[in-house]
DNA sequence: CGTGAATTTGACTGACATCAACTCAGGTGG
DNA sequence: CCACCTGAGTTGATGTCAGTCAAATTCACG
């Protein structure tokens, strides 16, 4: 009854994608593998603006930026966060290479969000004006980017079952599981990995405290499940780690 | 530099759209304001499907059902949910007239949330594979679509706010502003409105128990804020309950 | 009216936050 | 090369908000 949703797992869409790679970008994921002919890849390549880099800790965009562009990551990593009106920040995703960004935009022509580089990164910016006209001549691409759109409120949605019903421990499971699976879908070891994100930005990102982070970490490998030193992640038990993020008790399991 | 971000206040799409209306539906969102020509307009009414009655406690489509239609709510209201692999649902939205429905299934071909009908609802059913020729060659039409979703992706991007960092009466408070918000945009009474959603519902829906939801709106009438009785709401002070939505203390205020 | 469901209210508990002290890694400058 | 400094991360003690459990009340509907 219920899939296997990729959903359940948390954000960054599980997408398939990256398999294709275009001259100007060596991958993004407009370049879909969805039969995409060369003379299609070669007009999607013109629009693809420059590339632009991103030093860690600076903006790409920052919340009521005017809508120009959207931007393919190329390299690196980013989060993107609101502030609230009280000042307090939210993150709501990490992206990685390969994820769009900016798709929040559409709608009202300004940036409902910041973004901001993990580490030193390098996007490509798509002018959306020029990737409208392109839409409107291929369908193939049309019918793609509504995938990738659609899949952002997917995306969310995961987020959503996360912050809305479970536990603290379930969270960072989900949070790490889903780490592990956009990795292995872009060809990286799926269990080991480094974490671009301080412990803050996670706590953030997974509505719980810096200090709850720390201490699940420590738990879990208390318990053997993962190997941390610093931002360094192994997982030792990716298993039984994603029976936590389905509501298994650790220890039930295994 | 902070806006005042229709986004922060919760879900539910702050469109101002439904100005016009179309014959088969008399109202649905892609029945825009933004410069749709009468030409335009009929034929956008042509693929507008039947319309579909939706019982109270009904499902207009389930998870893992495959994807033929958006659906444009004329009438009525609606839930939609995921169920975690444990079993525990997990509300992602509440939808009114005027709203769209199932756009996340745009990306797999598959449905990745239940929609079911709070009340008897009637729906327009548009078939996503007819609107997509009509896209390609109404640059407008498009534009509005792409307008929508990424409507959605704000929508569920505030929703992921309240959740990762409100205290339980900002959340509270924040649902009704919005569904206020959303009532008048409609031309109904923003302060007098009847929820149509239970308790539970509710309480799913802001990552809180029916118990908490209960105390909370007994601590706001007892606080003068509303007026309740069993689903009727009256926002007595909707300035106030704003203020809490930003994180006020209400007392601090007024 | 009567019966079961929904809601409210209260008492208690627990998970996570908060506060605070401490450790450690990495960089800087003498 | 080492002493120092700073910010990130860890760990512990304590507090609190919302959850849990339970009972009372009201509501919906036959």
């Amino acid at each position: 009854m219920i899939r296997d949703l990729p959903s359940l797992v948390l954000p960054g869409a599980t997408l398939d994608i990256l398999k294709a790679s275009c001259a100007t970008c060596s991958m993004h994921q407009l370049c879909l593998p969805m039969g995409l002919g060369n003379e299609d890849m070669d007009r999607l390549d013109q629009i693809i603006g420059r590339r632009r880099k991103v030093a860690r800790g600076q903006p790409l965009f920052r919340t009521g930026d005017g809508f120009q562009n959207l931007y393919a990551i190329r390299l690196g990593h980013f989060k993107t966060s609101q502030v609230n009106r009280d000042g307090a920040e939210q993150i709501t995703g990490f992206q990685m290479a390969g994820e769009l960004l900016g798709m929040d935009a559409i709608s009202t022509d300004l940036h409902h969000c910041t973004a901001v580089a993990l580490e030193d990164s390098e996007v490509c910016e798509i002018p959306f004006a020029t990737l409208q006209q392109l839409l409107a001549e291929m369908p193939t691409l049309l019918r793609h980017f509504h995938r990738m759109m659609s899949q952002e409120i997917t995306r969310e949605q995961s987020v959503m079952l996360l912050l809305g019903n479970m536990a603290a421990q379930r969270r960072l499971a989900a949070f790490l599981v889903n780490l592990s699976s956009r990795y292995e879908a872009r060809g990286y070891a799926p269990n080991a990995f480094q974490l671009r994100m301080s412990r803050e930005e996670i706590g953030n990102y997974l509505g719980l405290t810096i200090e709850s982070i720390s201490r699940l970490l420590s738990k879990f490998k208390k318990e053997g499940l993962i190997r941390v030193s610093n931002r360094d992640i192994t997982l030792l038990e990716p298993h039984t780690l994603k029976a936590i993020t389905s509501g298994a008790d650790p220890h039930a399991v295994k």
